[in-house]
DNA sequence: TTAGGGTTAG
């Protein structure tokens, strides 16, 4: 074969060239052979484009006088995947005005374009080109123009809730309630709902729009149904989403690694782990198991549903991981509540080098605040300001979250007062923290804020700040709340509402009115029942208390906490023979206490304690400690009240304190050294 | 021409 024979056969199939430094052989081959030749300097220009070099593309670009549809195209791809979206267009706009009629390979790059540069009405415009130039029919074209439109949608559906959840921060100065506040509150929520039909009505009818082009389309390949698939799984649609999977088999076509990356999510949501091991099969079938995409989504799916197991499984075999599958592992066991776990992942995570992103801290410092692990998260959070991610509302949030959880409420308020915008996440986080830490005013206080800048509360902000009523002892104000709930928000009150009124309600003992609003719930839980039973104990309420313990067996008949404190209210009523009955039935139910422990960190060691254990080396010591302290305490008056805990159905312990075993949390030292070593 | 991960809960 002679070089002019392989030149041609080169220029006839450029696939065959696999390399850059093939395409510049070509291309010197071309200088050589035929230098003027438009037709060969454009599929040059094509092949260099395929390779993402853009300098080499337009140096022979420039050359062309009247550069064929082959070689505007090509440079048009090359400008949108090096970002240089205003060019693509202009480029396009040049090759218009030239004369020249552009195929059906144009578009899918210029709607990218306008996509990536959050231009509607650009891309309409290039909508209304394609119907002219009568390309409304091609394939590729109508998947490009549908991904477009699904993607304006997402953005309208975001922004629009990130508005409904988002406030700016005004939050330094804290309004008292009046009534000229509800009128301020009552106008902002009358502008918001006209926002939101103007809202509702766009993104209706973007998603007509997808819809329209779908419908239109003479032939449409697994492209088309994935990229519609996936536009109603990432706007809530999810019957509609899992509708079109079943559907996408009678064109014959099946489902492929990216319908499955839509359709895992919604199981997730769903928490429907059985579709979710279907899916799985149907992937490790048709071999998408490998796929990196469909890994994460698999630990994810399995994560939400609380199958952490599973999602190690599929981690532990993942053939590569990326960042976010690593992203996927930790969020999984710290949702999980595996908090050691999380922390193990995260910290192999840097080991594998793999660059924390924000997400990555968002996920982790829920570990650290539920372990109470301050030095942690402290290291973490010098680490995010290193990395710049203190500005992220997830990080922001999760680190207010986590200094309160802490104990360290000043600096929660610091971080709360620094960030730029509110979600109604951060501010739960702050109304939590302030409720936690017994600063009821405050909670309250900021939760009015938040109604004030037009923030929605949510069904765990109504948490927080019943929570916070409840430890001050706020009757009215916990009324008010609850009622306003359903009156202003359309929110049911659930278990944790009732827990919180049934528990201020106990406290200030309002036994009866506590009683009857527990009564009201549709199916009370045992818990809720057993907040009141405490109270009871507490007012020395016995026939009362004897009613709750009943309805307490009835849902839940092996509650131990309830038949323990059943037991010490009879022995503090000396009902001594009901005392032993109770006991007796609980031997014969198999019903045992379960053992509750308490740890502290000493330097890099955690010390759990629980009761009747001696085995500490340091036992003496600490119980030593303990009685100067107990001194100390009756010195100021206080009086310790041994009626119920003499009588503890497991324990013949009179002081409950002892130490046990150590408890390893992971070194955060090693961490701490690879934060400050890889990523400075 | 199409894809995956995050913060708040007595």
């Amino acid at each position: 074969m002679t070089s002019q024979t392989i030149f041609r056969t080169l220029l006839e199939r450029p696939n065959v060239i696999s390399s850059k430094y093939q395409a510049k052989q070509l291309h010197a081959q071309i200088l050589k052979l035929e230098p003027s030749s438009p037709a060969h300097l454009s599929r040059l220009i094509s092949i260099y484009s395929n390779f993402n070099l853009l300098h080499e593309s337009l140096f022979v670009f420039n050359t062309l006088h009247s550069p064929p549809v082959l070689a505007y195209k090509s440079i048009i791809r090359c400008y949108v995947a090096n970002g240089l979206l205003v060019q693509s267009l202009d480029l396009f706009l040049q090759m218009r005005s030239s004369g020249k009629k552009p195929d059906h390979n144009v578009f899918p790059s210029l709607l990218k374009s306008c996509t990536l540069l959050s231009d509607l009405k650009l891309g309409e415009s290039v909508h209304g080109c394609i119907i002219r130039l009568g390309m409304d029919f091609d394939l590729y074209t109508c998947n490009a123009l549908m991904n477009m439109y699904g993607k304006f949608q997402k953005v309208f559906s975001d922004k629009f809730r990130i508005e409904q959840n988002v406030s700016l921060n005004q939050a330094r100065y804290i309004l008292p309630q009046t009534n000229a506040n509800s009128t301020i509150i009552n106008q902002r929520y009358s502008k918001t709902n006209c926002r939101y039909m103007v809202e509702v009505d766009r993104r209706g009818s973007i998603m007509d729009s997808v819809k329209r082009v779908f419908e239109m389309m003479p032939k449409r390949d697994v492209v088309s149904w994935n990229t519609v698939i996936a536009g109603n799984a990432e706007t809530g649609k999810y019957e509609e989403a899992l509708m079109m999977v079943r559907e996408m088999g009678s064109e014959n076509l099946k489902p492929d690694s990216f319908t499955l990356s839509s359709v895992l999510p919604i199981l997730a949501e769903y928490v429907d782990v059985h579709k979710g091991k279907e899916i799985h099969g149907y992937a490790i079938r048709h071999g998408f198991d490998n796929d990196v995409f469909i890994g994460s989504s698999l630990v994810d799916m399995y994560a939400k549903c609380a199958r952490v197991e599973d999602a190690l499984q599929v981690f532990n075999i993942l053939p590569q991981r990326d960042s976010i599958s690593w992203n996927s592992i930790v969020a999984g066991c710290v949702q999980n509540g595996l908090f050691d776990e999380g922390l193990r992942f995260f910290h192999q995570m840097l080991k594998a080098k793999v660059k924390p992103v924000p997400i990555s801290f968002s996920s982790i410092m829920p570990a650290c605040a539920n372990l109470t692990a301050l030095h942690l998260g402290k290291q973490l959070h010098g680490f995010i300001i290193r990395v710049g991610y203190e500005d992220n509302m997830f990080v922001a949030s999760s680190l207010v979250d986590m200094y309160a959880k802490c104990g360290y409420i000043k600096v929660a308020r610091w971080i709360f007062d620094r960030m730029d915008v509110h979600d109604m996440v951060s501010w739960t986080a702050i109304i939590m923290g302030y409720a936690s830490h017994g600063q009821a005013y405050y909670a309250v206080s900021l939760f009015e804020q938040m109604e004030m800048e037009g923030v929605r509360p949510t069904y765990v902000a109504f948490v927080a700040v019943l929570t916070a009523c409840s430890h001050a002892g706020m009757i009215d104000a916990a009324w008010r709340y609850f009622n306003s709930m359903t009156q202003n928000y359309g929110i049911d009150p659930g278990l944790e509402h009732y827990a919180a009124m049934a528990d201020l309600l106990g406290r200030a003992g309002k036994l009866d009115e506590a009683f009857e609003l527990i009564s009201s719930m549709h199916r009370p839980a045992g818990s809720v029942w057993s907040s009141l039973l405490s109270a009871c104990s507490v007012h020395g309420n016995f026939d009362l208390a004897e009613k709750v313990a009943k309805k307490i067996f009835e849902v839940d008949p092996e509650n131990t906490g309830a038949y323990v404190l059943l037991c010490n209210i009879y022995a503090a009523a000396q009902r001594w023979k009901d005392a032993a009955k109770l006991r007796y039935l609980m031997r014969n139910k198999g019903i045992k206490k379960t053992t509750a422990f308490s740890w502290i960190k000493v330097k890099n060691d955690t010390h759990a304690f629980v009761s009747g254990d001696k085995s500490h080396p340091c036992y003496d010591e600490v119980n030593e400690t303990l009685n100067v302290l107990l001194e100390k305490m009756e010195e100021e008056g206080y009086v310790p009240d041994r009626n119920e805990v003499l009588q503890d159905v497991e324990s013949a312990e009179e002081i409950p304190y002892c130490l046990a075993t150590k408890r390893q949390l992971p070194s955060f030292g090693i961490i701490s050294s690879f934060l400050g070593q890889q990523f400075e």
